[in-house]
RNA sequence: CGAGGCAUAGCGCAGUCCGGCUAGCGCACCUGCUUUGGGAGCAGGGGGUCGCAGGUUCAAAUCCUGCUGCCUCGACCA
């Protein structure tokens, strides 16, 4: 079928990198470890951003902008922030160029040094926080609920395609509230938005957790996550959400007079997905025939091909598609009618199918005259004959079964993969062979979870925030245990 | 930063070892005809400073020197 996708039992990781651009998504750049988001996949990233920006603004959030640029004195003022970001921080030094008095090309004007110098935002809670210092006074001022869409820069090492680049698109939310309880509750309460937007709109099952100490936001207090299963058994950090206690209001100086009149630092939470969620949404559902979108998503949720032998044969089969195509956008159906001349149908499906269009409607003379439609549904790759006459409903009625039964699919594959472990051999046995989620009890100690970490390239995804108290032994150090983490391999 | 690989038409590649005549193939593109229910066939056609800069040579995609960029795999991370 799609001849140029390798499958993703002979190479995951190239039939993901062939998939993100036979599917139109992203390109590489001519700028190392940078990405162009083509049209069909920024079409998606749209989507994702509209949702979860109602889902922002429907929790009282509003939106704000701030620069691209922050003074490299800001950085430093947190100390753990500035030890997490320094060493991957793109710098600005100069503001001009020159023509090369050599000759080529242009250069920098040395005579064009910043005094301070700037860094590209690797996040923004610094410059965030100095300007909320001018913001906020008193407890009235208080909460403050504020989301950006921004692109920040973390210069990678190793990059790839939405999963990680060193440019990305991202939300970041950063708020201010008068006591550590309310700023909490703001924390688990955008872990659930993003935990929701996964499950219900990505078709994503997650698991909601928090993180070991050594996996924690630069400068946070705790750092809750969704973590996602992938289908080659690795886990994917989806979204984050940070209880920044006052660490932020101390090192910027926010402070606010309280009903009592006394001065009090402020609380924070900083909460952030990215464009990353689009190589989850790849991962989570898509099969060696292409992608695989949720309905929910989909830039195109329903494809009509005609086929058909003449020109006049095509005009008569127009005639009858039209209105349909506008019946089903009067219900809020994104519909494409694919009468391209030049191709085939035969091609036409093959295309769409590595895009993931989750509905396709094959349309024939004999099916006209007989009353009928060929419907084709990506997720299981069926096709069947329908009548006509109530085509609208029906569609409308199989996007949903769609989008159900592909989270459906992804669930059973996560618990599939879930594993409960006590032994440190087993545990490794399944790292080796199948991946996945393992649930097994870990002593508390950082040094033992670096130590696995340089024994099995396993990571303590999260702490799951639902995990039961369990009375066991660390899987490698012996040592008591009394609540079993999560490890995986991750991306 | 380490180790590999790659750079030739819009895309994917061959040619490079062993220098030589007009730089070739597949896909895509243009024209025409036949086709159209799972990536159509035939015929004709357009498209290239062979990554950049030097050098060797009668002659360089090919040999030499230097540079640059990208990809993959590792160490770091959302």
């Amino acid at each position: 079928m799609a001849q140029n996708l390798p499958s993703r039992a002979e190479n995951y990781s190239e039939w993901y990198n062939a998939l993100v651009r036979l599917a139109d998504l992203a390109d590489h750049s001519a700028v190392r470890g940078c990405m162009i988001i083509k049209p069909y996949g920024y079409a998606i990233w749209e989507k994702m951003q509209r949702i979860l920006d109602d889902m922002f603004k429907d929790t009282g959030h509003v939106n704000a902008y701030f620069p691209l640029f922050i003074p490299k004195s800001f950085l430093s003022k947190e100390a753990e922030h500035v030890e997490g970001f320094a060493k991957e921080c793109a710098i600005v030094t100069h503001h001009r160029l020159m023509n090369d008095p050599n000759g080529k090309g242009v250069v920098v004007d040395p005579e064009a040094k910043l005094e301070e110098e700037l860094i590209v935002r690797p996040t923004s809670e610094t410059i965030i926080w100095h300007t909320y210092k001018d913001w906020i006074q008193s407890y009235r001022d208080l909460p403050l609920l504020i989301n950006q869409w921004a692109n920040v820069v973390r210069w990678e090492m190793r990059t790839r395609l939405f999963l990680r680049t060193a440019e990305f698109l991202w939300q970041e939310g950063h708020t201010a509230h008068a006591t550590a309880q309310e700023a909490i509750a703001e924390t688990e309460k955008m872990l659930e938005v993003y935990a929701t937007f996964a499950e219900k709109y990505m078709a994503m099952p997650v698991i909601r957790g928090i993180k070991t100490p050594n996996e924690r936001f630069a400068g946070a207090v705790e750092t809750y996550c969704i973590e996602a299963l992938m289908q080659d058994g690795k886990a994917l950090q989806a979204g984050t959400s940070h209880f920044l206690g006052q660490n932020f209001a101390k090192a910027f100086d926010v402070k606010f007079l309280n009903a009592q009149n006394q001065e009090e630092y402020v609380w924070a939470t900083s909460w952030g997905v990215s464009t990353r969620l689009m190589g989850a949404l790849i991962m989570s559902h898509s099969d060696d025939n292409g992608l695989v979108l949720p309905p929910l998503l989909a830039p195109i949720q329903v494809v009509i091909v005609p086929v058909y032998k003449k020109n006049e044969e095509l005009n008569a089969l127009s005639d009858y598609i039209r209105p349909l195509v506008e019946s089903l956008k009067k219900v809020n159906i994104s519909v494409r009618y694919d009468d391209d001349d030049t191709k085939r149908p035969g091609w036409k499906f093959t295309e769409w199918e590595l895009k993931g269009v989750p509905i396709r409607l094959t349309i024939g003379s004999r099916d006209v005259a007989n009353n009928e439609i060929e419907v084709y549904r990506r997720d299981t790759c069926q096709k069947w004959m329908v009548p006509a006459d109530n085509i609208v409903a029906y569609v409308e009625k199989l996007l949903v079964e769609i989008q159900n039964n592909i989270y459906q699919t992804a669930k059973e594959r996560l618990d599939k993969f879930s594993f409960y472990v006590d032994s440190y051999k087993e545990f490794q046995e399944i790292l080796e062979t199948t991946g996945g989620f393992i649930y097994a009890h870990w002593d508390g100690s950082p040094a033992t979870e670096e130590a696995i970490k340089e024994e099995t390239k396993a990571t303590i995804r999260c702490i799951p925030l639902n995990s039961p108290e369990e009375e066991g032994k660390c899987i490698y150090s012996g040592n008591p245990s009394r609540k079993r983490v999560i490890f995986a391999r991750a991306y």
